[in-house]
Order: structure tokens, then C-alpha cells, then sequence
DNA sequence: AGACTTCGCATAATCGGTTGCGTAACAGCT
DNA sequence: AGCTGTTACGCAACCGATTATGCGAAGTCT
């Protein structure tokens, strides 16, 4: 079980180590007829180089390291397709880490990212300062933030405008006649979530309405929490008659969250989710969303590691997308 | 911005590299005053093993390839959690491939990842026969099938008994009383189809229920695969009034095409699903389903492969899962 | 014809670790 | 004192590629 190397190539072709370095890279000219030489051995030996052997010399990997906080979020499964398939096209690898939003899980998958050498990485962050990915940006490797960002990060951010998006939902069910209006808020600590309270927020004042405290529910980002939450909202005395929501696992419990209630949507309580789903078409009543465009979040995020590989000292602006108001039963 | 390697370390230390390596890798006895010393170095010089150099001598690599077929199903999202836990908790990475059901991304991502040396691989297998992952198997790198397989397969497998949770599935519908019941199938070329088609016709024919062919309809795994199939079912002049469904996309498409018709689950026809998710418990109407244990297939998968490579020419068993039958409104 | 280019390729150092082999230093024994 | 055994570690080859340097042969020029 020999594995075959890049010297039994040489032998056969009867040239030398180089001259097939050469040939397979296209790195200098190599006469066609030893060309054709090497071609036909590698065919025939059925070699395939080494990737750890070239990258310890070249210094890379073409492996770009991606850390999601929910790999179980279509929301970000859709994201790792647009990735995925923009990398593959350029002949790099994806090294997939999950952190379930636990913060010593995403150092722990920095470190690893950096022994494996990748060349850089695309991450939806679960830490909240520079700490954890500086790290890698001390040596150099270029980082795009996915999905959110934090004050001080040195890199670009590929993601939707939440605060005009949430705006534009909150504004939604103002429009719609709503005038009482909660709001599943998420994780706080999320710039993505700050940033949709923040629009939520815009909207209600720009239309005079109050902002009243105890309708604004943080918790973290799971169906449950999402049920936990609408339940408290829903047992108040005084309970608001829309609720944004946003992420989509929060709208989720909070439909369950209704429905263990009795109560109806939107006869009793109208919602205007984030993140679209393809079951949330189907739900009980469909889910008026906002829609991200997570395919070309992807893609883009890809493309912006890519530059950051090929121009050296390019400076990668961020990628601001808007979301789509998707109007359904549920306001 | 010169790379810290094991040289610096050592000379920190006062020692050689040798025993930076030992220390590091606990495979000879130090002295406790030496390996505290050089452990200082690591920690002054913030000193990361660079992996590609490792593996190019140890011909190991500590990652694991993954091929799925779909990353935006929450389905393989939960299966890729329960393998990554495992492969963290054991000091491996893992690479992933998304084929989108195609088969020569397979076969490049075969290529790619034995270039990388990923020392195991989990596959979701497009392919049908071994011609493609024959090529790891060449190199004695161990494979798990996931959640598929085919005849001549030389790998253990790892899913789910198709064909009696089918056949529940199947039962089920008798057993509330339909005898009219149809199928959407799937694609017929992967062994999960294959197997769950016959557990609903072992179910039928245990019943003396004719097994109408027009009642099976065969389709790509995908929403409006399903959307297009159940309403080609639903406009045959005599149709099925219960529908055993092989896929949670396919579920999904079907009940998007029930309501374009204006037809009421279970009310005109009765659903049957295979794959739980968190939002068939809020569609209209909450999906009576066949659950599959995700979370511990994929950890069972993980500590499969790890298995074969830490004992050599261990016999790996396939796993077989069962799957629970969750009753809702659909039936 | 001799000198100078150009062409096409080989030689060998190098990347950063691992590991088989070897050895200095010291202790214990006769 | 001489011999042997043990302890703790160093030396250097090696993994499989890339690439700077150099060189013989053929072609060109004066």
C-alpha cells in the first residue's frame, strides 16, 4: 500500500521531480511532449499530491475555515451552500466548526483553524470583542464576519441592514393597524439583535407609539426560549397585540408557544418573524417574514475571503443587503 | 511576521527539538524541570504546531471528510451536530462536502479529500455502486455510510431501519382506517427509498391492500419535487385518500400543493411523514411523523469511523436506528 | 569558428515537524 | 578502577512537495 509520490511520477516520465512539480502546476514551460509524459504517468500511477506536503512549503492551505453558531439553522445551512459553492469553484476546502454559540468552542476552533493553517476564515461570531479572532488577524489571515459584528472589528461584515429591516417589519404591522406592539429581542449581546431592537424601536417612535419595556423580551436564540418568551409576554396583564420576532427559532417557539395558550394568529396576537423558511409558508397561519438573502450572503462572504487572498493589502468594504417583507397570514 | 515553529521553542528551552516534540506529544519521558521549561517557551512564544508539517511524517491528519447530500436540511444540520461533538471531544476536524445530490461533485470531493489525507470519511453517498468511494477504500482509509447505502458496499452503515419504520409509518394509516394510500417515494435510487417504498408495501400487502402504481410516485428530493408530485397524485380521477410520505422536503412540497388545490389535511387526505422537524408541529395541520434519531446517528457515525482508526482492522457493525412514530394532527 | 543566448530541464535546499538510533552522564556493583 | 545499566536527551534522516540556481545542448551572431 505504497502511497505514490510525486518521485514514482518522475521516474516513470523519466524526468525529474521538478519538471512534474512544473507540469501539474503550470508554473514554468515544460515542452509538450514531457509534458504528455507526465501526464500519461500520473494517469497511469493514479497520483494525487499531498496536500500537506505542498502547503508546508507554499505557506497554504486553500482552506478557508468557517464557524457558525447553529449548524442546525437552515438559515445558516443556506449560507454554508452559497460559501461552499463559490470555494469550490476556486479549488478551495471548507473546514466546518460549530460553536453553539459557546464562546471557549469558538477559541478552541480559532486555535485548531490555526494549526490546520487556513488560509482564512468566514465567521458568524459568537464573541463580542476583537480577543478571540485577533489571534488570527495577528498573523495575517484575513477574517470576514458573517451574519454580525462587533464595535472594534478590524474586518468586513457581510449581512443584512437589520436595522432598517426590522424597521421596515415593525412599520409593517403599524401599518397594518397595530399599535400595541411587543418584541422577541434575542441575545442582546448579538449586534445583529441590537440592531434589529434598535430598528423596531425607530419604527415605533417614528409612528408615536411608546416604547413600553415590558414588552421587549432578550433571551437566547432557541425554540424554547422563543415559546418561554412569547408565554411571558402573553401572560401579562396588559399583552401586546402584534410581537416582532427576531430570529426565526424564536418565531418558532412562539407559535408553539401560542398555541399551548389557545391563543390565535393573528386574531390575538399578530407576528412578523425574521428569517424566512421554507415551512414557514406552511405554518399555522404562514408567517409574514423577513426574508435575508442567505445564498448570496454566502456567496459574497466567499468572494470577499477570496479577494482579501488574491489582491494583497486590498481593502474589502462590508456587504450590506436588504431584507424582503414577505406578507403572509399571521398580520 | 515570522512563523513561531518548534526550533524556537527549543531554543528558548535550551533543548532540541526532539523533546519539544516529546513534550508536546507526551511519547517519551522528560524530566519535569525540562517540560516545564519548554512549556514556558510555547506559552511565551505563543508557539501553534503547524499540522501540515505533522502530518506530512506521522501521514495522519486528525480530519474526518463529510459528505452530505443537502446542507440545508435540518436533518443532516443535526446529524453533522452529533458527529462533530464526538469528533471535537477526540481531537479531530472535520471537512465538509455538500454534493447537492450530484454525483460528480461526489467524485470531486473524493479526490479532494484523499489529496488532503483526511484520515476517515462519512459518507452520504449520491453514488449507488463503490466505483467512487472505492478510491478511499484503495487507500485504506475507513468510510461510514450515512443514512444511505448500496448492495455492494464494503463500509458499515449508520441510519435507520427503513424499512420496518416505513412499514409503521404504513400501519399507522391502516390502522386509522384508510385503505386508500398513496406514496410519494422519492428518488428510487437511493437504498433509504428503495427500502422505505417496501415497508410501506409490506405494510399494504399485510393488510390485503392492493398496491396501485399509480398511487407511487417517484421524484427528486426537494420541495416542489414534493409540491408537483402530490398534486399530480391529487388530481387522478380515483385518488388515495391517505399519503405515506419518504421526506421531510418532499412533506413540505405536499402540503404546499394540498393548499394551492384547497384540499384540507387530514380532512381530503391524510399525511404520513418521514423526518420529524421543529416546524411540523405548527404546520396546518401539526405532521404525523416518523423521527429519526439525528443527533445520535451522526455521534454513532463519528465514533464509528474513530473505531476503525484506532483498531486496525477492527470489524466495524453497521448500525441500525429506529425510528419513533409521533402522532399529530395529519392522521 | 568562437562567444553569447536561449531553451529545457536537473540538482538540491527547504518547509516544520517526527522518530529511530545513539550517547553523555551518572549510579551501582564487583 | 573497571564494567554495566539506566536515565534523559540530542542527532539527523525522513515525510513529499516547491523553487532558486545552474548547466549542457542547441541556436544565433559577428
Amino acid at each position: 500500500m505504497k502511497r505514490i509520490t510525486m518521485r514514482d511520477v518522475a521516474e516513470r516520465a523519466g524526468v525529474s521531480n521538478a519538471t512534474v512539480s512544473h507540469v501539474i502546476n503550470d508554473t514554468r514551460f515544460v515542452e509538450d511532449a514531457t509534458k504528455e509524459r507526465v501526464r500519461e504517468a500520473i494517469r497511469h500511477l493514479g497520483y494525487r499530491p499531498n496536500v500537506a506536503a505542498r502547503s508546508l512549503t507554499t505557506q497554504r492551505t486553500r482552506i478557508i475555515g468557517l464557524i457558525v453558531s447553529d449548524v442546525t439553522n437552515t438559515f445558516f445551512g443556506e449560507i454554508m451552500r452559497g460559501i461552499e459553492d463559490v470555494l469550490i469553484a476556486n479549488g478551495y476546502s471548507l473546514m466546518l466548526c460549530n460553536t453553539n454559540e459557546v464562546l471557549e468552542r469558538e477559541e478552541y476552533y480559532i486555535d485548531i483553524l490555526l494549526r490546520q493553517g487556513v488560509d482564512g476564515i468566514i465567521a458568524a461570531a459568537t464573541s463580542q470583542n476583537w480577543d478571540v479572532l485577533n489571534e488570527a488577524a495577528k498573523l495575517n489571515i484575513p477574517i470576514v464576519m458573517l451574519d454580525r459584528t462587533f464595535a472594534d472589528a478590524a474586518s468586513p461584515y457581510v449581512g443584512v441592514d437589520n436595522r432598517h429591516s426590522a424597521y421596515l417589519g415593525a412599520r409593517h404591522l403599524i401599518e397594518r393597524g397595530y399599535a400595541d406592539i411587543g418584541i422577541l429581542a434575542g441575545f442582546q449581546r448579538l449586534s445583529t439583535m441590537r440592531d434589529r431592537l434598535a430598528g423596531y424601536e425607530d419604527a415605533l417612535t417614528a409612528a408615536d407609539l411608546p416604547l413600553r419595556e415590558e414588552w421587549r423580551i432578550s433571551s437566547p436564540l432557541s425554540i424554547p426560549a422563543g415559546k418561554q418568551a412569547m408565554q411571558a409576554l402573553m401572560k401579562q396583564a396588559e399583552r401586546p397585540r402584534a410581537v416582532f420576532i427576531c430570529n426565526n427559532l424564536l418565531s418558532l417557539g412562539a407559535l408553539m408557544g401560542m398555541q399551548e395558550l389557545g391563543l390565535a394568529c393573528p386574531d390575538d396576537v399578530a407576528i412578523v418573524g425574521f428569517d424566512d423558511h421554507p415551512w414557514a409558508q406552511v405554518s399555522n397561519p404562514p408567517l409574514t417574514v423577513l426574508r435575508q438573502p442567505t445564498y448570496a450572503i454566502g456567496e459574497t462572504a466567499a468572494h470577499k475571503v477570496l479577494k482579501a487572498l488574491n489582491e494583497d493589502d486590498a481593502v474589502i468594504p462590508s456587504a450590506l443587503f436588504n431584507c424582503q417583507l414577505i406578507v403572509r397570514a399571521s398580520t
